[in-house]
DNA sequence: TAAATATATCGATAAATTTAAATAAATCAA
DNA sequence: TTGATTTATTTAAATTTATCGATATATTTA
């Protein structure tokens, strides 16, 4: 999977925010697992429509993949898309 | 070498504009050589002055390497940040 | 069906970022 | 030394992004 300059900057950005970074750290230490929407809620000292923005821009970037589950949201970190930022980074050391 | 989030923030957002991963390719291009600031105004269609701020942003988040010469000024990519900053996306995969 | 719950969307405002003109500082060349 | 060149800084306007309250939508439970 290779990434065109328009996808890795909406990435970058979509990391460059200390709330959704914190939001892929809790989606990665889930394992595999899915984490879901109301524990990042309950974590993050932000409005629920604050976060459900946060969340978005990183399903926008494909960092996270979500699922409906009921009337309750999970997530988890889109490993193919991390490994294909991690490429481009890696091409960028020459 | 370990990035806090406040650096992987900053990183993330120095490479969340167009025009500065732009500036990172051509840094990149030169394969360990410098790259001439004159040479990134002449190929990026933007005021000398914002050019010049993009450049202080990918330096301050030590994504490139800057040097003096003479008159000019020429920088590198910084393979150790970039290094960094990809263990820290590993991290994220679990 | 009605009430409760979880998440998303919209509208307004605050905060941060981008951009460029003007200017400054440093260096080179005549 | 003087004038030209290269890069950095300052300031201000325009644009973008973040935030929250209110509301909408969908789902579960009573």
């Amino acid at each position: 999977m290779i990434l065109d300059h328009k996808k890795v900057e909406r990435i970058s950005k979509a990391l460059g925010d200390p709330y959704r970074l914190k939001i892929m750290e809790m989606a990665k230490n889930q394992d595999g697992e899915w984490v879901q929407c109301a524990c990042i809620g309950s974590t993050i000292e932000l409005a629920q429509s604050t976060i459900s923005h946060h969340i978005s821009q990183l399903v926008d970037a494909e960092l996270l993949i979500t699922e409906k589950d009921g009337r309750n949201a999970k997530y988890k970190v889109n490993k193919e898309v991390v490994t294909a930022y991690v490429n481009f980074l890696n091409q960028l050391q020459g």
